[in-house]
Order: C-alpha cells, then sequence, then structure tokens
RNA sequence: GGUCCCAUAGCUCAACUGGAUAGAGCAGCGCACUUCUAAUGCGCAGGUUCGGGGUUCGAGUCCCUGUGGGAUCGCCA
C-alpha cells in the first residue's frame, strides 16, 4: 500500500513524538491492509511501539488512533482489536485515488526507462529435439518476468543461448547420415525440430542395440557404452566440427536450420519473443580466451596433464574444472565467455537474470564468482532466476519412457479443447470462422500459460492435463470471462450513451470499496513481483480481483443501476477494474479476448 | 556420505517475508438463471501447517533436532 503507506506512516510518526516523545524506528511502523473481518482499510500494528508508548497496546492503539482522525484527513475513523488499531480511510481519499487512477493509461507501472538495463534469458534448448512441457515453464516464466521488469520500469534485453554445438547434435547428424536417405522437413512433412529429433532418439536406440551386442560378446556394461562403433563415429564428427571441416560443417548449419525454423513456429505459438540470439558456437572461444587470461592473471591454474581449474575453497565451494586437459570447452567455458560478451556488447547492462532450471544452482553461484574473479563487477549481482521441474501425475518426464509432453501438441491440445467447450456452449455463434479460431488460441493458451505461471517458480509443479485444461475457478479463461465482460458493459454504455465517471457527490459502499482497494494494491504487489522475480504473485493478485469483481458484478446492478451517478461510477470501477485485470495478464504473457 | 531445497484441507496451490480466527480452486453436498455474457454467484463441510524441542508480546514463517521426499557433488549440458 504505497500511497497511502507513506501518508500514514509520517503520521504515525508525529502523533508517536507528540504523544510519547520519543521517535520510533522506521522498522517499527508496520503497516498492513486490514483483515476481510474487521472494519477498516489499513492496520496498524502497535505492538512494537508500545515500548516507547509506556502503556498497554489498546491504549497506545487507541491514542494514536484519535490523534490520527484528529490530525489526518485520510483517517475518517477508527477501532482497536487487541493491538491492532483498524483505520477507516476517508471516502474522499478513495474517489481521489479512483479518479487518479483512472486517469493513467497503465495504471502502476513505474516510468518508462527509469531504472536501468536489464538482461532476461530464457529458453536456451540443445538443438538436438523438440521443445517440451518444462520449455514452455521456462519460456512463459522468461517472457513474463522481462515483461514485469519492463512494467517497472527497466530496459530489459530478452536472449538466449542456444546450444548448437556438441556432440547431441553429431548424434543426431550421425544417425541421419547412416539412414536418413537425403529426408528433409520438405520431403517428410515434419516440423525441422522434430525431423531432427526423430533421428536422435534413432540414435540412441541403434546406440543401445550395439552395447547390448557388446556386452554378449563378453564386455562389461561400461566398456560397450566407451566402445560402441556409432559413439566413435559421433566423436569423430565432433572433432571434424572443430576443426571445420567443410562436409560435416555444411550438414551442422543444415540440420540446425531445420531445428530453428521447427522452434520459429512454436515460440510464435507460444507468443514469446528475443531481442537477440546468440550461439554457443560463436561464445565459446571467447570463453577460452578469458580462461587463458585467467590463467596468466593468476585466477585459475593448469595442472599437470593441461587441464585448467579454478579454486573456489575460499568461497565455500570446491575446486571446478574450466577447461579440459585437451584444450576443449566445457560448459562453464561457454558460459563464462557469452556472459562477458554480453557484457561487452551492451556497457550499460547492470545484471543479467539466468531462466533456468533449479537443477544448475551449483552452476550458476560457481559461474558467477568466476565472472567476478575476472573482473566482471556487474555479476555479483547476476541473477540465477531458478525454477522447479514440471511432474507429472506418473512422476518425472523421461524421454526413454516416452512421457515427454511434447510442447507443440500440448499447445494444439489447448486450442482444442477451447473449441470443444465453446461449441458446446454455442458460446461464439455469432463469430466468424477465422476470428474463432484465433480465440481458441486465445482461450486454450492463455488457460495453459496461467497454469504454469501461477505457482511460485521456485517450486516443483504438478501438470495435471485435466486440471490445466479446466476453465473454471482459479483458471486463466475465469479471468478471461471476466475482462470481456467488462469490455461487453462498457460496448451497451456506448450504445446508450451511458458515461463512465466519478461523481464527488455519490456513495461508495462496501462493495464499491471493497473492489477499490483491491484495485489500489496494484502497483505494490507489481513492485514485489518485479524485485522477487516472481509472476505467480501477479497471477495470484488478478485472481483475487477478478473473484472481487465476479462477485461485486452479480450482486450488483451496473448499467441497470437507476441512480445515475451510482450507474456511472459502477462503470468507472468496472473500466478500471477490467483495464488492470488486462495489464495483469499481459504481464503474464496471456493475450485477451475482445469477447468469448 | 557432504552441501542445498521442499513438506500446509482428500487433490493442486495461497498466506503481503514474524502479526489477528491459516485462505482459494478442484472434488463432495445444498441454493440461485425470462443473464448488464451462469465459462457465474451464494452457502455447508473439510486443518495437531510432517513429529519433537526452542527463541518472544506473537511462529505455517526464525533456530535446533528427528522423519520422509527431491536436487547436486562428471574432463555431461
Amino acid at each position: 500500500m504505497k500511497y497511502l503507506d507513506s501518508i500514514l506512516s509520517t503520521a504515525v510518526v508525529s502523533a508517536a513524538k507528540d504523544l510519547f516523545g520519543a521517535e520510533p524506528e522506521a522498522q517499527h511502523i508496520q503497516l498492513q491492509k486490514t483483515r476481510k473481518d474487521f472494519e477498516g482499510d489499513v492496520t496498524l500494528v502497535v505492538f512494537p511501539l508500545v515500548r516507547l508508548a509506556k502503556t498497554s497496546p489498546e491504549k497506545a492503539g487507541a491514542m494514536i488512533g484519535d490523534w490520527l482522525v484528529a490530525n489526518t484527513p485520510e483517517v475518517e475513523g477508527f477501532n482497536v482489536v487487541k493491538g491492532f488499531l483498524n483505520l477507516v480511510v476517508s471516502e474522499a481519499y478513495w474517489k481521489g485515488f479512483l479518479q487518479d487512477a483512472f486517469a493513467e493509461e497503465h495504471f502502476g507501472y513505474a516510468p518508462k526507462s527509469s531504472r536501468g538495463q536489464v538482461m532476461v534469458e530464457y529458453s536456451s534448448p540443445n538443438t538436438n529435439k523438440p521443445l517440451h512441457l518444462g520449455h514452455l515453464r521456462n519460456n512463459f516464466l522468461g517472457y513474463s518476468v522481462a515483461r514485469i521488469l519492463e512494467a517497472n520500469g527497466h530496459d530489459v534485453v530478452k536472449v538466449q543461448i542456444i546450444n548448437d554445438r556438441g556432440i547431441h547434435i553429431c548424434k543426431s547428424m550421425v544417425a541421419w547420415v547412416k539412414f536418413g536417405e537425403g529426408e528433409t522437413p520438405e520431403s517428410s512433412g515434419l516440423k525441422g525440430d522434430k525431423l531432427v529429433g526423430k533421428y536422435y532418439v534413432m540414435f540412441d536406440h541403434y546406440y543401445k542395440q550395439e552395447i547390448k551386442e557388446l556386452i554378449e560378446q563378453g564386455k562389461s556394461e561400461e566398456e560397450a557404452k566407451a566402445e560402441a562403433p556409432i559413439l566413435f563415429e559421433a566423436q569423430e564428427m565432433l572433432r571434424k566440427w572443430e576443426q571445420k571441416d567443410p562436409e560435416v560443417t555444411a550438414l551442422w548449419e543444415k540440420m540446425n536450420s531445420w531445428v530453428y525454423s521447427g522452434f520459429d513456429v512454436t515460440y510464435h505459438e507460444m507468443g514469446v519473443s528475443f531481442d537477440k540470439l546468440y550461439y554457443e558456437s560463436n561464445t565459446y572461444l571467447t570463453g577460452k580466451e578469458e580462461v587463458m587470461r585467467g590463467v596468466e592473471e593468476g585466477f585459475f591454474y593448469k595442472r599437470e596433464d593441461g587441464s585448467v581449474w579454478v579454486d573456489l575453497t575460499d568461497d565455500g565451494l570446491d575446486e571446478k574444472l574450466v577447461l579440459r586437459k585437451d584444450g576443449t570447452a566445457v560448459y562453464m567455458t561457454q558460459d563464462i565467455g557469452t556472459a562477458i560478451l554480453r557484457f561487452n556488447e551492451f556497457p550499460e547492462l547492470k545484471y543479467q537474470i539466468y531462466t533456468v532450471g533449479n537443477e544448475q544452482e551449483y552452476h550458476f553461484k560457481v559461474l558467477f564468482l568466476i565472472l567476478g574473479k575476472l573482473g566482471f563487477e556487474n555479476a555479483k549481482d547476476n541473477f540465477h532466476l531458478s525454477y522447479g521441474m514440471v511432474e507429472l501425475p506418473e512422476g518425472k518426464m523421461k524421454s526413454r519412457e516416452g512421457t515427454v509432453v511434447d510442447a507443440d501438441d500440448l499447445l494444439a491440445e489447448m486450442a482444442a479443447t477451447a473449441q470443444e467447450i465453446a461449441e458446446e456452449q454455442g458460446k461464439l455463434d455469432g463469430i466468424s470462422e477465422e476470428e474463432r479460431a484465433g480465440l481458441y488460441k486465445k482461450i486454450g493458451y492463455g488457460a495453459l500459460k496461467y497454469y504454469l505461471l501461477k505457482v511460485d517458480p521456485k517450486k516443483k509443479m504438478m501438470f495435471d492435463p485435466k486440471e490445466s485444461i479446466d476453465f473454471f475457478g482459479n483458471t486463466g479463461p475465469f479471468i478471461q470471462f471476466n475482462y470481456v465482460r467488462t469490455l461487453a458493459l462498457l460496448r451497451k454504455a456506448a450504445e446508450a450513451g451511458v458515461s463512465a465517471s466519478i461523481a464527488d457527490d455519490v456513495e461508495i459502499a462496501s462493495a464499491e470499496r471493497a473492489l477499490i482497494r483491491k484495485i489500489y494494491e496494484f502497483p505494490s504487489v507489481l513492485e514485489d513481483a518485479a524485485k522477487s522475480y516472481d509472476p505467480s504473485q501477479i497471477a495470484n493478485y488478478v485472481y483475487d480481483l477478478v473473484k472481487e469483481y465476479s462477485s461485486f458484478y452479480q450482486a450488483s446492478p451496473i448499467l441497470k443501476e437507476e441512480n445515475e451517478g451510482l450507474r456511472s461510477l459502477r462503470l468507472a470501477i468496472s473500466q478500471q477494474t477490467g483495464e488492470v485485470i488486462r495489464d495483469c495478464m499481459n504481464l503474464l504473457g496471456v493475450d485477451m479476448p475482445e469477447r468469448m
């Protein structure tokens, strides 16, 4: 509660000085919103102040309450329950607030570009297989955080690092050469990423087959895994790639380009985008250079076998490899290179945010420490936006067991279900065919995004297909539906010549007041969400707001209200609520329908 | 084994970072549609916040401990 907070906390300081002759510490002035069961809008927790007051919490509360009513126009009344001073905020204040909010295009947003430039990385897939459910959580999360930071006044650069190099892509390449017979996305009708993924799986089958045969010939499992001929082929492919063999390079480029065009389709459907793409094949060399520089400057050390290490025991971690003995890059090497390239390319950059699963927490701890040692001061502010796994009712997704939920399939399924439900209910009868197709996506994809974003990113989450596709209760479609209601009201009002306005002489009843108070919370919710990189705070807030609105809508006539002033006021509140709903959902990356 | 994370209604999740009687949705039961869009609203029922200690005016939240789950500790990414 920002605006009221500052008014009231200064007032409480003055009250304490006046009444108790001492100035309370800022942390002892605890203001919170009043619980539903009590009368009032804002509550001061009196306990921390009793030491100054030298009297009981009840008495101190009453004294402060009296003082505030006498000296602060915003405070109209109060009551004290135990050590809680519940303050009733004046109707004039709420009306003034609503008028201010109404006048703003994006109420609650910070001024553009007021807080510096940050970078948000998300997605960052391997190029050997299609995107799946885990990537959806990652992408929605990263994209939403970027939007939230933007709304909070940051300039945001959205990026990803594409893992286009390494043994994994070589495996697909080997399988394609062996078994592909020149198959292309065009000839097969398969999406490029799906086609390449198919050969990755094929490689794996063949590899396992060879292992089995070797074991039958008397090899140990370990030996068999290391000696399977097809694995040698892949390793040979990687070696040739590193030597820039023209044939291998051409194949690598061709297959990667298939994957990219496949990914582009999926990103487009997901509604996410990037300002700049980084490719590992371009950044790992920078990483190697930086590591060598680190060796010269003494941050890293070389072992006898030629491998390069960093000693982080002083930081409570252990020793970590940064370059293999054969001089090739490991994961850490290229991440060092990528980070440094970014800092160099964006000199204004304050820090970077990495949207990566929580199984890599240790990796990022190490990475940020290393960057600091290499002289990149900003890296100490870097943030690993670590999120939990998405689990299925039957357990974790496992590619071996075929339980991976494909991103394209899931999106299509969501839209199809939206269609089924809409047709069943005859909701979209008056709407053109093509407009309907767009609506199914808005609703179905909206349901999925909201479902994945409403839980705290840090926590692992359960993906229940039946529940995710649900359109009732705490779901995206329920929120969209209420937004559509506000639009329908405005359309009808325009036809009837009713305008939304806030007259000085209308009385605000409790139903309106509850909604206004909810709207009032938005700026501080947005700020908290940005500070903690947590879209779920926006999601939970907008659901609360919508519930309040839905209840209000059911209980209070709006256009049917006969009192002209009240009608216009309710319409104004409706409109303002709708705008906040829309902004919240846009911050989650959800497109809003006009009707549904 | 070391380090880190998690445990809240039958299920999925909240709880403004230490504040009042722990809240929602789903599932269950009941009520309300000649609709300002019922893809709704209202009500009922549902809890030893994993167990045990501690810190204080006050603990789901902080500390210790036990139990159960997960991640990580690769010259994988």
